[in-house]
DNA sequence: CTTTCATATGAATAACTGTTCATATGATAA
DNA sequence: TTATCATATGAACAGTTATTCATATGAAAG
């Protein structure tokens, strides 16, 4: 590699790092997209884009047991993605907020072409 | 359950199953956000967000060994994300397409908050 | 051809993750 | 209280994954 290039390739470094955001914060991204990445998850989400249901309800949706389903919507409840109302012993799951919608919304936009 | 409520449980369930998008797209969709789910990846695809870069710069950039990246450029490769142009002996990986940018920024966006 | 540089790849390993099973909690009804 | 229904939780297991190390490929230069 020629003293040039190689001086360049230092700058493009250099350059490209000023414009990274923090660790912490490209950490959290990942996290965040990584509880869109299972599909269990992503099935539950999209079942709640309709409407809140209860957690026996999504299990018979997705044909899935209800311990399965319960620890999943553990996991989108503690990063804020879902949350829940209780009415009798029932629990009711919804969608925390519209954002959810938009990204998967996104990631099918990019899977369709 | 009343006689009533589980009626409307079950059609519940049958709504929202036929609002449900198939299986195989789900899967597609949640393997998707899965690539998305790694912070070395999401700092590779952020970097390629100001420029193509050759695989020795990225490895300098995230401090990492060039094995790391290279085993995780093949995984972007394959899933679409990014592409190659080979220029000698070396190798400019770029990001495929602006999906990519987008959907990254809609979780930033999501993050700050 | 041989050396060198950039990158790729396979095997090995340690860490992580999703599901299941069994059981606990917590609320309602009897 | 006791029984029952809906949900949560902990432990265990199987499957997956990111990184490292060692080595291979492939291109250019000498």
């Amino acid at each position: 590699m020629s003293e040039l290039s190689e001086h360049n390739h230092d700058r493009l470094i250099e350059e490209v790092s000023g414009e990274m955001p923090d660790d912490d914060m490209l950490y959290d991204l990942a996290e965040l997209f990584h509880i869109f990445g299972d599909s269990t998850r992503i099935k539950i989400l999209y079942a709640l884009f309709e409407s809140e249901m209860c957690v026996c309800a999504i299990a018979q949706l997705l044909n899935m047991n209800q311990s399965a389903i319960s620890h999943q919507l553990r996991i989108l409840k503690q990063s804020k993605l879902v949350g829940c109302r209780r009415e009798g012993k029932t629990i009711y799951y919804h969608l925390s907020d519209d954002h959810v919608k938009t990204i998967i919304n996104q990631g099918m936009q990019h899977i369709n072409e």
